[in-house]
DNA sequence: CTGATTGCAAACACTTTGCAGCAGA
DNA sequence: TCTGCTGCAAAGTGTTTGCAATCAG
């Protein structure tokens, strides 16, 4: 099944599987909170907001829509730190980092709620997000056969949606 | 199923299902010709010495390894050649764009072949491919559901293999 | 011949990083 | 107080693009 290998380049980073410790029904805030003190990392002002703004988000999203809205809310945040807190995010297990193109990348909130696969229409650009437990039965059943131990997946189906289909026409 | 949606900032291109009216075992290099010759391109040394170098490639590979096996062979070509050869390629539906990190693009060729999905070790970032007919069945049965036409997809699972796992111990 | 192609270097866009001043714990 | 944090601007990096010379058809 498995036919050739070889060593990527740069090794992305993947969310924890789930937040390590975390109990059922526990504020997010409180995970990350307890995340950064593990760290021997701080809790600021800046992160807090940028949580906040994070898991208002219900679909993808990325880091310069991410800081637009933390201006509409009035909050000034530096691009820079908002990537930064994006990559401790991950790291806690809250966000997930999504690659759709290779142009940016984009994130998406799965600390206690259901990971998304997208259909990704290429004559309008719209994204569908579905979630599938199909999909994740799969996934364990391919690890298993590798003697992997998933952490994460990213699933994209590139296609032309019934609304792109009567554009094109 | 479907939960939500958005645009993407940058539609990805995609390669076509098949090379449209490719007869059975007919020379990938004449399929591109024909291409070429449908868009009015002409079909110059350097994209004859880029499609023979893509077609030695029995795996993911990257546009700076392309340039550099040309090299290797004693061909001189142009980053930009290359990447804009790859671009033809993809619309001919001979290789086919992978997004595997937030670096760079990778690629693989898909004319005449199975297409991959992939494993990826975040210990060792090793990369394993594998061709599953359950998952293009699945796809399917997704793209039905969503009234979706497929054209292309990409499956990553990032997890941890059995090598990565000692590593870590 | 004529329009497409090439290589080069500059431009691009997203992301990361060095640094000086600031601030949680 | 002692680290870590922030914003800024600069650096970094893969990819794209403008342009003049060149070449395929």
């Amino acid at each position: 099944m498995a036919e050739s290998s070889r060593i990527l380049n740069h090794i992305p980073r993947v969310h924890a599987t789930a937040a390590p410790e975390s109990r059922p029904y526990e504020p997010i805030c409180a995970v990350f909170r307890r995340y950064l003190h593990g760290q021997s990392l701080k809790f600021t002002p800046e992160r807090a907001m940028i949580l906040d703004a994070v898991l208002r988000k219900d679909s993808l999203f990325d880091a310069e829509r991410l800081v637009d809205d933390l201006k509409a809310l009035g909050h000034r945040v530096s691009r820079a730190t908002a990537y930064r807190t994006l990559t401790h995010l991950q790291d806690a297990g809250i966000v997930k980092q999504v690659f759709l193109d290779n142009k940016q990348s984009y994130y998406e909130v799965v600390a206690g709620r259901q990971t998304h696969d997208y259909l990704i229409c290429v004559a309008t650009g719209k994204v569908i997000e579905f979630s599938s437990e199909k999909v994740r039965r799969l996934r364990e059943e391919i690890c298993r056969e590798h003697g992997f131990e998933p952490l994460s997946h990213q699933l994209q189906i590139y296609g032309v949606s019934p609304e792109g289909r009567k554009k094109s026409e």
